[in-house]
DNA sequence: CAAAGGCGGTGCAAAGAATGCACCGCTCGG
DNA sequence: CCGAGCGGTGCATTCTTTGCACCGCCTTTG
């Protein structure tokens, strides 16, 4: 779209931080895009990057004109979609944040679905945690975003919330695996690996432990479920993780036992997208299917 | 704005209906502006005009896209009045869409009191009738709007909402003068003067005359307030209006008496901006000043 | 029924705006 | 104290946009 080339260029010299940079990254002259920029700032009425010796920066007009311009084109967009929707195409490219539980089992399925009768729609999927999913959505970056227990909710609409009891995921020869339902003491006496801080399980988890006054004492801590998740083949092991991201395979050696709610309270997985936007048609349906299979999962 | 110019050129094509009364209007040829639309249609990568044997007029997808280029105005408008906030000027434009009956006394003197404290602030008032009201907000013409009983109420978002009894307006020796509250069917014994049916007043008169199974039958229907409230000192009749619209003056022959609300209900004049917008700086704080002023009326 | 007038669309040359190049003054790090 | 890297500027050049003349099409009108 040709009259938005000057946030483009904007936005290349807000990255890299200087106009010269910038310019060799869109194949420009400094100097041309040094009066583009020159010449916005005339015309938007205030200059938007401070000067500083080596380079320049954003100054907050910069950055409040940055935000008006994200959403802009995601405006833009959703015209686009919707026009391309009323003349009958259903085509349309929809993009998802979301959490690792999400990507092995549940996010495929949901996705080769929806494309199953709508054969136009193309995705993106990222893996996110749920801070930068949130990030992404008041950015502009994701359209919805699928997250377990995220921390902010500024900005975050909730369109689904579905409880997802943590799980405990060991050998099938563990201890603890022809048990119905665990205690959280009874797998901290055992060895366990948990994820890194940002995650809600792991939130949950430390919430659970400083209640019952017991440290959670890791032997391996990672920001990777799947490495986790095979972890526990090898030493025998606990990890947990959300239903949602398991899926219980008889064959693989593997066991999935809730932990008891009274040590531990079912976190939210929670879909959402941003506050007060309107998405573009395909990521609205999108969103709804996924609203339905996660309704349907209750 | 110079990336706005295409926006320009389009809403002219659209209010005249014709590329080349367009190009008169904005001073440029009319294969010029034909081009400009073509290669615009090319971008945005759908055609925007159904092209007539007598002109051109918006398909479905052009009122999208000039629904969507209104309300990056509007932001933008926001996002500079926000700007010059921050580097500590307080100016800026507000415009107001409003019922007649404020128009002679509070639009007056709500304006005038804030810009005691706010001399850079500008402003537009319009008189509207309580559904141009409501058009206002969702073309983004106006900020906000104060309006009696308002039809729609999609895309209107309460601010404030203030219930108004409506008045009985005649001169100091009227029959009915001297009574502190009237019944309808009093008045509509007596010759009336009522507003035509666009304005709330008349929506509830009617209402209430249809409840009571009484008929409203005016010697004079009118759509100017001002009008009416000068007529009933020349002819000895009642005139009806809410008392936000009225001021006491004991040495100008008028009286106002409350119509009794078991006969008709109080209506309300609301406060309300479009729904979901974040309004300028200067409209925004207007808004909470009226607010204010609403409140403490009741 | 034919001519006239108004419409959107197009080829081509002129006008105008954006660009590239060379160069300035400045600050900071070695 | 000097050189590298930064933003900013004057000027010639390039390329986009504009204006003009004209086309084909349709409706209106005499």
């Amino acid at each position: 779209m040709k009259h938005l080339q000057d946030f483009a260029y904007i936005e290349a010299v807000m990255r890299s931080g200087s106009i010269r940079k910038a310019a060799d990254d869109m194949n420009i002259t400094a100097s041309a895009l040094n009066r583009r920029i020159q010449r916005f700032e005339d015309e938007f009425g205030s200059k938007i990057f401070e000067r500083l010796p080596r380079g320049v920066r954003l100054n907050p007009a910069g950055e409040l004109l940055i935000q008006h311009f994200r959403a802009q084109i995601s405006d833009l967009r959703r015209v686009q979609s919707q026009v391309a929707d009323l003349s009958g195409i259903r085509r349309g490219h929809v993009s998802v944040a979301c959490s690792q539980a999400l990507i092995p089992y549940f996010m495929p399925a949901q996705i080769a679905a929806y494309r199953q009768s709508h054969r136009g729609v193309t995705f993106s999927v990222n893996v996110r945690d749920r801070e930068a999913a949130e990030r992404d959505l008041s950015t502009f970056r994701s359209d919805i975003a699928l997250v377990f227990e995220p921390v902010l909710l500024v900005d975050f609409e909730v369109l689904v919330s579905v409880p997802q009891i943590i799980h405990a995921l060991m050998r099938d020869d563990h201890p603890l695996a022809d048990r119905a339902e665990l205690r959280l003491r009874d797998c901290l006496d055992h060895p366990h690996v948990v994820p890194s801080r940002q995650y809600g399980v792991r939130h949950l988890l430390d919430a659970a432990a400083a209640r019952g006054s017991r440290a959670i004492s890791p032997v391996v801590e990672s920001d990777s479920f799947d490495f986790m998740r095979h972890y526990v083949l090898h030493e025998g092991a606990l990890a947990f993780q959300i239903p949602i991201g398991l899926q219980p395979l008889p064959q693989s050696g593997l066991v999935m036992r809730p932990l008891s709610t009274r040590d531990i309270p079912a976190g939210n997985l929670l879909l959402g997208q941003m506050r007060g936007r309107t998405l573009p048609v395909a990521s609205a349906r999108f969103a709804q299917s996924l609203r339905l299979a996660l309704e349907a999962m209750n």
